[in-house]
Parts: structure tokens; C-alpha cells; sequence
RNA sequence: GGUCCCUUCGUCUAGCGGUCUAGGACGUCGCCCUUUCACGGCGAAAACACGGGUUCGAUUCCCGUAGGGAUCACCA
């Protein structure tokens, strides 16, 4: 574009209020929020609600929700589309006024047969300009406002992420601005509004690159400056197709809530695809901010990787504040276990979070391996941890039990050599000791270190839990 | 079908004419660490779609072919 800079960067995320955010608008938005901030520029949001049937508050207050989740704050209120409607009307009449644009009364019906014929005769579909220069009104008629576009010729928009593209303006029909109940088309909406909006550089999905060629002509008919346009290619599911229900399009509160994703994980993995930055993997906010450029968007469209995105999560839940992590999982704990959760149970996770969230990879599954700390005795088995219980040496965990309740202090170093002590003198190895125990304590065949677990659940709930395993073996075997 | 865009390991990508026997990450496989599972460490297999040019030299530039994508509404 021009080799003067703008003053000041403005950007925008615009989003249709028809459904959740998903994660395509998502990373759109992320790239307009990066773009303005690495520039010290403005980013905004725009709520494109022009269709009335479609929008719904349910998905504008979803897709706050997301944004706000993802820490994309936006700058000055929120534009809502649709109260500019006499604004974007206005400018329909001014063009029209000014004889860029024209009534046509062509109906439906009418348009519609001839696009059959267009079809049947293999020729491009588009509308064929009829009433562009009639002026026999029919009265009382309803009619639409298009635009009069240029006809010869060719328009290029020097794309920063898809380079210089050209169209011939043969190519592109009289679009409609204003319809004929008198409400404004998105194409008219989107120019208007940017404009009024001082939006400078508008970076949007690669959906949109047609579109730009259209809103060019009638950016040039209102001789308003050109924005820089940025198109970014769009997020496709594994198997290639594009992003539908059964992939990943799903909304980001989808990704928050079932899958337990860190936002900074969501936000990460989104930079990455489809923009990169040397090897670089894990990219903190300010480093996104200082690196992020349209020239390192790739061209082509990229596919979402589940796999990946939770490798990225479990690397930023391993390295989360373990305070935040407590307070992240409470709420789930608190429901499954169907009790608040006490001072000493929130100590106990604190202490064991270091060991925890590196078996993670969602949040999900961290609080469901938090699960047997707070349990009541007697805890549940499952079958692993049952198998392993039944394969020990008969009267292996008495023995340990009684070893184990003569360590003082209670702690990791002593518990362990009492145990490796113990399994010396039986002439086995310490795991033979430690997965009996883990079953005993946890209930399962894995778990954090069994001596972490032991220590985290203190000395009285440790040996109570061995001792009602032992109660157990000891009904069972004498009842066999 | 018209128009436009794209094409490096399975996936995300690095590479912006010689540094490429093509680098990193996820995934996969193997080994190590080890009381289990993880984490961590080490290592392996794995890609320049194809065909022409341009050039002393192409993964990098150009043109075709094939494949993929986007879009063609009084929807946004």
C-alpha cells in the first residue's frame, strides 16, 4: 500500500452474533488484538448483527465471554451494527445521490430465473446490471439500492498476508447496498462502519478476500481512504475439510469448560497456527505482542491438531501458579464430590500440586486426580488397584504398615527408607512394596509418588487407609 | 462451472538461490531415569506434489499439470 504509515493502527474483530466464538474467530480476533497492540494501536469489536433472525443474545454474550477469557480486551465500547442502520442507509442515498448507485426493481422471482438461465448456459452467475440505467420507475414498486460498480478494468489489493491479487471488475456484479425493506446489506454495513470506525488495517478470514474487491468499489464511490486489507486462511479440521461440528468447531468455552484448557494454552496454540516465529514454541503474551507481524502468516490454510493443542496445555499447566490451579479445579471437586471443600482440603491440594500437574493435560483430568485425597474412608478400589492388592505376599502391607507407623518424623526421606528397609528384609524389590501401598492409599495402579502421597495425606489417614485395606483381606481370606 | 488463493515430515512450521546429507515442535517408535503413571533426558523413522523452464546452481524464481481451499444471495 502506501509507503506512509498511518498515523495510528486501528484494527477490529467482527463477529456475527449467530453462534458461539469459535475458534477461527478466535484466532482472528487475536491476530487484530496482537496487530494493534504491537503497533500501540487500537483494537475493536464490532458485533455484526444486521440479521435479525440469526443474531442472538445467547451468542453475543458468549462470544464477550470468550474473548474476555482470552484476555483480547478490546478498546472503547463495543459497536453494535445494527443501531447504525440509519447511518449505513444514509450513505446508500448519498451514493445514489451522487449517481454511484441505483434503484433496480428486479424481483426475486425474477433474479432468480435469471441465474437458471445463467446456469444453464454455463455462464458466470451474476446479476446483469438491467436496471443500471433505466430510469421508468414503476411506482409504488419495492425496490433495492446497488451499487454502480465499474465495469472495465481491474482492481488489486496488495494483500499483506496474500500478496498483490487482481480481478477483473468484469468479474464483480452491482451488489446490493441497501434492500428493499430499507435495511443496509453486510456489504454496505462492514464499509461504512470501518470507515466510521477509522479501522486501518483489516485483517479477517481469507472468506472475506472476495468480498474486499467489492467493498473497494464502493470505498472508491464514497472516496474514503482505502484500509490495508490482510487475509488470513482458515483453520481446517484434521481430515482437511473445513472446521465443521464434528471437528473442532467448537466454541472456545467448549475448549474452557470440556477440555479444560488454559486460555494462555488456547491462545498459544492459535499464534502458532498459521504464523511462526523461527522454532520458537511457547510464546508468552509480551513476546507475541513484540514478534507478531503479517508477513509471518502462512498462505496456506492450516489444520487443527488436538493432540498438539493439549501437549501445549499440559506444558502451561505444568508451569501454572498452583494457587490458580487449586482455585481453577475447586468448583468440580466440589461438585463431584458433592461437598465445599475445607481450608485443610485446599492446603492438602496446594501441597500436592507440584506432583499433580505434571501428570496433567487438561484441567479436567487434574481435578479428577485429585479426587482420591479427599475422598472418606474407606476409599474405593478400582480393578487395577483390587489386582494389585490381590497379588501381594500375604501379610506384605501388615508388616508395612507396622514399619511405616514407627517413621517419625512423617515425611518423604523417612517413609521411603523404612519402606526400601522393609523390602531388604523380605528380599524384594521396593516397587513390590510401593504398588500395594498405592493401591491401599490412592485406590489406583498410579499416582504421584507414594511416599508424596503419604506425606501430603498425613500419618493418621494413611495407615487408617491401610488398615481398611487390611480389614478387607482379612474378612476376605478368612471368609474363602 | 467462473474467479481468486494455496501446496516442505501424519500435523503445525523453519527455510526468503549455494549454509539442505532440509531444522524445530506435536504425534509415533526405541532407550535411559524410576515405586506406578507422568515429567525429564537421549535417539530413530518421517517431507521439499509432479513436469518443464530460468540459472553455474533450485526447497527457494517463472510456467504448466495434479490435488486442496475460498467465493459466486435483498446471509454475514
Amino acid at each position: 500500500m502506501s509507503a506512509s504509515a498511518p498515523a495510528k493502527v486501528v484494527t477490529r474483530f467482527a463477529p456475527s452474533p449467530t453462534g458461539f466464538l469459535h475458534i477461527g474467530g478466535a484466532r482472528t480476533a487475536l491476530f487484530n488484538f496482537l496487530f494493534a497492540r504491537h503497533h500501540g494501536g487500537e483494537f475493536h469489536l464490532r458485533i455484526e448483527d444486521t440479521d435479525r433472525v440469526r443474531s442472538t443474545d445467547e451468542a453475543i454474550a458468549a462470544i464477550l465471554d470468550g474473548m474476555q477469557w482470552l484476555g483480547l480486551d478490546h478498546d472503547g465500547e463495543v459497536i453494535y451494527q445494527f443501531s447504525r442502520a440509519a447511518r449505513h442507509a444514509e450513505v446508500a442515498n448519498q451514493l445514489l445521490a451522487a449517481g454511484h448507485a441505483y434503484r433496480c426493481f428486479a424481483t426475486a422471482e425474477e433474479l432468480e430465473a435469471m441465474r437458471a438461465e445463467q446456469r444453464a448456459q454455463k455462464r458466470p452467475l451474476r446479476y446483469d446490471g438491467r436496471w443500471r440505467d433505466r430510469t421508468d420507475w414503476p411506482q409504488g414498486q419495492p425496490f433495492v439500492i446497488r451499487l454502480k460498480a465499474p465495469q472495465t478494468g481491474n482492481v488489486t489489493i496488495n494483500d499483506q498476508v496474500q500478496g498483490p491479487v487482481t480481478v477483473a471488475n468484469a468479474e464483480l456484479d452491482d451488489m446490493v447496498l441497501l434492500r428493499s425493506d430499507g435495511t443496509p446489506t453486510y456489504m454496505l454495513a462492514v464499509v461504512v462502519d470501518d470507515h466510521d470506525m477509522g479501522v486501518t488495517h483489516i485483517i479477517r478470514g481469507d472468506d472475506h478476500l472476495n468480498n474486499a474487491f467489492r467493498q473497494l468499489a464502493l470505498i472508491r464511490a464514497m472516496g474514503w481512504p482505502e484500509p490495508v486489507y490482510a487475509h488470513i486462511p482458515l483453520i481446517h479440521g484434521a481430515d482437511g475439510a473445513k472446521l465443521s461440528k464434528r471437528h473442532g468447531a467448537l466454541g472456545v468455552d467448549a475448549y474452557r469448560d470440556q477440555f479444560g484448557m488454559l486460555p494462555e494454552a488456547l491462545e498459544n496454540y492459535l499464534l502458532r497456527l498459521g504464523w511462526g516465529h523461527g522454532d520458537d514454541e511457547f510464546i508468552t503474551r509480551a513476546q507475541a505482542i513484540e514478534w507478531f507481524n503479517l508477513e509471518g502468516v502462512g498462505r496456506s490454510p492450516s489444520r487443527f491438531d488436538m493432540k498438539k493443542l493439549e501437549s501445549v496445555n499440559g506444558h502451561y499447566l505444568r508451569t501454572a501458579d498452583d494457587t490458580r490451579l487449586t482455585g481453577l479445579i475447586t468448583p468440580a471437586i466440589e461438585s463431584t464430590l458433592g461437598r465445599k471443600l475445607s481450608q485443610v482440603d485446599s492446603d492438602l491440594l496446594q501441597r500436592s500440586m507440584p506432583e499433580l500437574k505434571k501428570r496433567a493435560i487438561d484441567i479436567n483430568s487434574l481435578a479428577a486426580s485429585t479426587l482420591f485425597y479427599l475422598r472418606t474412608r474407606p476409599i474405593n478400589m478400582d480393578d487395577a488397584a483390587l489386582r494389585l492388592l490381590a497379588s501381594a505376599p500375604q501379610g506384605l502391607l501388615s508388616r508395612a504398615r507396622t514399619a511405616l507407623a514407627a517413621v517419625t518424623p512423617w515425611g518423604v526421606a523417612g517413609l521411603e527408607a523404612s519402606a526400601r528397609e522393609l523390602a531388604d528384609a523380605e528380599s524384594i524389590k521396593l516397587g513390590s512394596i510401593a504398588q500395594p501401598l498405592r493401591a491401599a492409599l490412592t485406590g489406583a495402579a498410579q499416582s504421584p509418588g507414594i511416599f508424596d502421597v503419604m506425606e501430603a495425606l498425613g500419618r493418621d489417614e494413611s495407615l487408617g487407609r491401610i488398615d481398611d485395606v487390611i480389614a478387607l483381606t482379612t474378612i476376605s481370606t478368612t471368609s474363602a
